[in-house]
DNA sequence: CCTTGTGAAAACTTTCACAGCT
DNA sequence: AGCTGTGAAAGTTTTCACAAGG
């Protein structure tokens, strides 16, 4: 649950609003002008009702009898997350996922930049991976000012994440992408989203050993 | 919400006994042998009730005025998602991501697996990443057979998810978890789990433009 | 006749609070 | 005294169904 100074709504709104805007780019490229929730409900899996529930707690965006204006809806949803304005990534931890992470292609489109990277290793330290510089940790503190780093992607190993996690809190980052599997302690004006992939095979191994029959 | 032939649950509940799971596994590591619901529940960021109600759907796992044994909790899980088999994963899309996922550490230690990558590229096809041949997409169907593949890992691009998914599909394969930035149309008979990086970002963006004070 | 926007109802999930056992 | 297991209550999210508008 999500309150705003003028309202309160599900946190996984945000969620499919961020899935509702990167996949109206896409539509809005086969050169679609005007949709309906029931056209958008139709590819992104989600009841009509829902997709307008979700614009309702924002404003009103369309038009009775037609639908929405595709561009019109991309700003509006690109306003409501506030992705009309550039963010920056330092990637903490650049291994094979760290690094593939620099060079991910699916932040093409959007706002997110990804500016540093950084790393324990020496061997590391100092290279250059698809433009993005891998730092040490001990200048972690300095890089983030220098490089206005708003977001942290954490691909450390297991063993290292709360301790990176620390470092990223107290360098004043208030949002961490954490792919690794812990539960990460952090004070609560610090927001965290995690990303585990074992879980979600997990799950998925559930649901096949389970014929929860939809 | 998931029914079995026995209950109905959340699916939030098998989430979370993936991710008790998980945690116990290193908890057990630090040579903890019986933990009450308070404790994990303050490791895990749960509420005790929270932990206890998601075992009570499976049985009854605890002794009252103790806790839980470490070693019991943990082979119950196992069985609860019936992770006690080893799975076999096929990496379909051997780029930057899939080769990243192929060497994934964060499966260690797990039943789980990479046994084989997928990908259309001829430069990339017969080539070896840490011992997982990447095969054609031509042989997808066969070698799927061979290796006895349960799941699907899709890390191709955009452009290319739906076309892969049909072959997935096709192949008989059961379980796909997704990185690609769509909303892969199945038949009801796959299981799909996403990952959308983009999402959990952008979210974490809604979050710092709304400082929804918690 | 089609589609939006939305209160109200339904469905679902979490938390409470306490009986029951150690 | 301390902790589990759980029905019942509270809280949250989704869906329904329809008034209002093009």
């Amino acid at each position: 649950m999500i309150c705003t100074n003028k309202n309160c709504f599900s946190t996984e709104t945000i969620r499919r609003l961020s899935v509702y805007l990167q996949n109206l780019r896409r539509i809005r490229e086969t050169g679609t002008h005007t949709i309906s929730s029931r056209e958008i409900g139709a590819i992104l899996n989600v009841t009509p009702a829902q997709f307008r529930k979700d614009l309702s707690y924002f404003g009103e965006f369309g038009r009775r009898g037609v639908g929405y204006e595709t561009d019109q809806l991309i700003s509006v949803l690109e306003h409501i997350l506030g992705v009309n304005k550039a963010y920056y990534i330092g990637i903490v931890g650049a291994g094979r996922l760290g690094r593939a992470l620099i060079n991910y292609h699916g932040f093409a489109g959007s706002n997110i930049r990804v500016r540093a990277a950084f790393d324990v290793d020496p061997e590391k330290i100092g290279t250059v991976v698809h433009g993005i510089t891998v730092y040490a940790m001990d200048d972690f503190f300095a890089t983030v000012r220098e490089h206005g780093i708003d977001i942290c992607v954490l691909s450390v190993p297991v063993e290292g994440a709360q301790q990176a996690t620390n470092s990223i809190v107290a360098a004043g980052v208030k949002a961490i992408l954490n792919f690794s599997p812990v539960i990460l302690q952090v004070p609560d004006t610090v927001y965290i989203q995690n990303i585990d992939m074992l879980s979600e095979l997990e799950r998925l191994i559930f649901y096949l050993n389970n014929d929860t029959s939809r």
